[in-house]
DNA sequence: TTGTATGCGTTATCAG
DNA sequence: CTGATAACGCATACAA
């Protein structure tokens, strides 16, 4: 057990009430007997006891941060994007992720519960039931990326959908006519938006197939499968989408194992452009969605519910935002077939 | 302000106590009682406050963890390795990290204090004198690849200097007379060992020469630019050892987008071995050293403090340990000069 | 099997 | 300016 204020208070011949005040600079006190204590507190070694502190303050200065999994260089992203704005504003972030089962992400919830000021969610198998159920009313809380089923929470999405069909729409305008798409995990929100995108896409020029969607799940192994798959196709596609630039990086790799030239004979574009994306060779074409900043803001708009929440204003006076973010294409693979 | 245990309890028609032991199924309880109370729970929402619990039973079920950044794929792995092994012993982890002001880690440290059971640190700048004094006396702390100064906390090292040391060996062993070495960000003391490494190995190999250290920073554009001072020099090197993977993956970009071979003209190592080396073409010959390992396993010996910590033996029954996490080399690069 | 009462370390509210 | 003292929400000896 560490230091107390009481042992604080009887080293510098004060009360508690007094050490407090110093501690916190709040309310008047007498400048010599501020320098007692604080030479007290720094002999004694005093730390203030977090936990106590939020029991009386209601306040815990954290943010919970429940994700899916922490592979690759998306996460770390999203994550970095997170902290820096959360440290900006002096909160910091409890992390928890690879929920896989439901009993997972409940037990996460509710370990949660009393030691966050609010919560920012990106876990697409989540339902939203599962959160009310498992929250404390009070709980501000942010779906970043959840699939929106009801709208009494924030949420701040990717344009998945819009993402998808403008670089599949940007390829079919540069000339190709095979273009096959790497899908991301089955199941996952994203992945069928982004689907969906491909699919409106070569659909209304006529250049559907089903046999140029092939498997993935977001893995780079996955996508440098799919290459395989891909290159045994006659015709070859001349062009390849990959669901997330993990699956591009993979397939960039598969193809120059395999000889084919990129983005000469097959054009390779990705979609979230993870920083790495910039130092492949050729420069990966990419989805741009600002991953970072996503983070960002997500924790921006949670930060302003907590701290608004903090007024007691009867909370959700204002109405859920519902956010979707933009996005641009990389429009780079100027090869036409 | 959420439900308390003390509205189960009325609504349940029974004590506090027997809500409490319900819900931590401890000591004996009716089964008629226990439905009831978990019926109550259940229709009011309940969940119990978590800083109220820790502060009672002076456990967190939580990390703490403090990084100086959160840059690239290094750091996603090592949280990666430190969050899977955390999560399979049932703790949390509180995140820190962009401390550049001393004032910042001190803010945090304390911040910590009485949130954690225990603390992993990885930060090059911070110095142990900086820990002590705003740490609670009993708080585990296990150092990630700091410098050890004293003996008083367990450490976690990787063999920078040996795998530098070893790779820079290898290179020469292949024939290479002319090694160029990007170093890390200046002052950090992982950059300062895998320095040491290189210059000892050509140094006795009476290949050190001032000009072929180029300067970096960790980035991979730092890496991208050294290759354009490398590619200045006449005689050109024959072969690149970046200090770590990124500024690698920035010099291979580089290399290509000036047409250089790599490796038949340049061969390019780097260090860390970040899961992204792999899907490189050519794949990126690298120092091995585990990084999500070097996170899971610094996790395990935290928790096993912290649970050692919980028996109240004193603590420090056991000495610190000190580890030293070895590496091997991606024995690549075949090409001889 | 259940309830009462105490205390965990702080901050906040009052008197003095 | 300072000091008692009551919360905060919970777990736990101890009584019943």
């Amino acid at each position: 057990m560490g230091i107390t204020i009481k042992e604080v208070a009887r080293e510098a011949g004060v009360s508690v009430a007094t050490v407090s005040r110093v501690i916190n600079d709040s309310g008047p006190v007498n400048e010599a007997t501020r320098r007692r204590v604080e030479r007290a507190a720094r002999a004694l070694r005093y730390v203030p006891h977090g936990a106590a502190r939020s029991l009386i303050t209601s306040k815990t200065i954290t943010l919970g941060v429940l994700l899916p999994d922490l592979f690759g260089e998306f996460f770390s992203e999203v994550i970095r994007g997170i902290d820096q704005r959360a440290q900006r504003d002096g909160y910091h972030i409890l992390v928890s992720s690879s929920h896989r089962k439901k009993s997972d992400i409940e037990a996460a919830l509710q370990a949660m519960s009393g030691r966050v000021d609010g919560l920012l969610v990106m876990s697409p198998d989540l339902s939203i039931d599962a959160l009310q159920a498992n929250l404390p009313e009070a709980l501000p809380v942010v779906l970043l990326n959840c699939e929106v089923k009801g709208m009494q929470y924030d949420t701040l999405n990717i344009d998945n959908f819009g993402g998808a069909l403008a670089m599949s729409r940007h390829l079919l305008a540069l000339g190709h006519e095979r273009i096959a798409f790497v899908r991301g995990a089955s199941g996952n929100h994203d992945a069928d938006e982004r689907l969906r995108g491909y699919r409106v896409a070569t659909q209304e020029a006529g250049m559907w197939e089903a046999a140029l969607e092939l498997d993935g799940d977001f893995s780079q192994a996955s996508g440098h499968e799919a290459v395989r798959q891909a290159l045994a196709m006659s015709p070859r596609p001349s062009a390849l989408f990959a669901a997330n630039d993990a699956m591009a990086i993979g397939a960039l790799s598969a193809l120059r194992e395999a000889g084919v030239d990129v983005p000469g004979e097959v054009a390779v574009t990705g979609f979230d452009d993870i920083p790495i994306s910039k130092y492949l060779s050729p420069p990966l074409t990419t989805v741009r969605v600002g991953i970072s900043e996503l983070g960002a803001q997500a924790t921006a708009r949670l930060i302003e519910a907590v701290e608004e929440n903090g007024n007691r204003t009867k909370r959700k006076e204002t109405a859920p935002t519902h956010l979707v973010v933009r996005r641009s294409c990389g429009m780079h693979p100027e090869n036409s077939p």
